[in-house]
DNA sequence: GGGTTCATGTAATCGGTTACATGATTCG
DNA sequence: CGAATCATGTAACCGATTACATGAACCC
């Protein structure tokens, strides 16, 4: 159910086409949920039946009618309303470590290489967060509440990224070790 | 499609009822892949149809039989077939930090009230896991390579929620100065 | 007496993924 | 010349959640 009120989230600081809301999926609200395309499109098309969103259609040339949503009173309250329901605690899916825990049916070297694979990941997508933060949050201290509460956000990924890192340095000692 | 390989991976350690399977995910596998007991049950079926598992049954007094369940060789195929693939990076659902995102639309006392319960739930988890760790990965490096993986996943346990738990702070001295 | 543990499952529904479809513009 | 970006969606399928069902044993 909480696609919803993400997509409503997200609505909340502007207005925006099905498009740009999937690209914020891809970066800054992708860190703690994920969605693809099709998900935002057919959850639009719901939170516009259920009259939580409504949207302007701006005809252009060559390209399929932008729809530009936006937040409904109904939205607003309804997001309000969520806000202060309990969240449910953090959800992580994890292939790798499903891999690593049954390690034993592998080569180390195989999984070796795909740890270094992910590590490489990690430490590119730590310096997309570390220029985010240096480009947009850096005197954070002056900033409004919304923007400081979207800093905190990206501080979650900074930091969990961070231990990522660490983690990854031990992962790949071990397998050397294992490996021999 | 992965639930069915961390249940393989889960009975390549040792043969298990469903039952068992299912309170291993809420415990130790639980920590990078989570599945509710009818998802487990399902995919035991279905795996036993598709003969990667075999299971026998053991018959009790005033409860459902057992079936315990453990990998045939074609099952051990799979598993260490899948062990190559390249694994799909992780995906996280944090439904607080969407919370945190639309901010403004609550009053910052109810965030702050959520906030402290994650955090409980937080050191009481790193707790478990230090617990776990004393106690089973103690004296680590002499242990055998199946089990010094799966010391691997709980360090990976161990750093994020350190991580989580620094953020928390963060989280909190924020959310105290926008409350004024 | 009430809650937790053990132990199995079914059925309905909802959420998410994969594959397909279209087509102009911009960048390397 | 090909890939990425912009911009919309549909359809089929698979994965996950919620609700329901049963029942004994054990602990407080």
């Amino acid at each position: 159910m909480s696609l919803r009120y993400a997509i409503l989230a997200s609505l909340g600081n502007r207005a925006q086409t099905g498009y740009e809301i999937a690209r914020a999926f891809d970066r800054g609200v992708g860190y703690f949920w994920q969605a693809s395309h099709q998900q935002i499109y057919r959850e639009l098309g719901r939170l516009a039946e259920d009259g939580a969103v409504e949207f302007e259609t701006i005809d252009q040339a060559g390209k399929p009618a932008r729809k530009v949503y936006g937040l409904t009173a109904r939205g607003r309250d309804a997001l309000r309303a969520w806000m202060t329901t309990p969240a449910a605690p953090p959800v992580v899916k994890d292939e790798l470590l499903v891999r690593l825990y049954a390690g034993t049916h592998a080569g180390p070297g195989d999984l070796r290489a795909e740890v270094e694979r992910h590590q490489a990941a990690c430490v590119q997508r730590q310096a997309e967060y570390e220029a985010i933060e240096a480009r947009y949050f850096d005197d954070a201290d002056k900033l409004a509440p919304e923007l400081r509460l979207m800093h905190l956000t990206l501080r979650k990924g900074l930091l969990t990224n961070a231990a990522a890192l660490a983690w990854f340095e031990e992962a790949l000692a071990l397998l050397g070790e294992l490996d021999g």
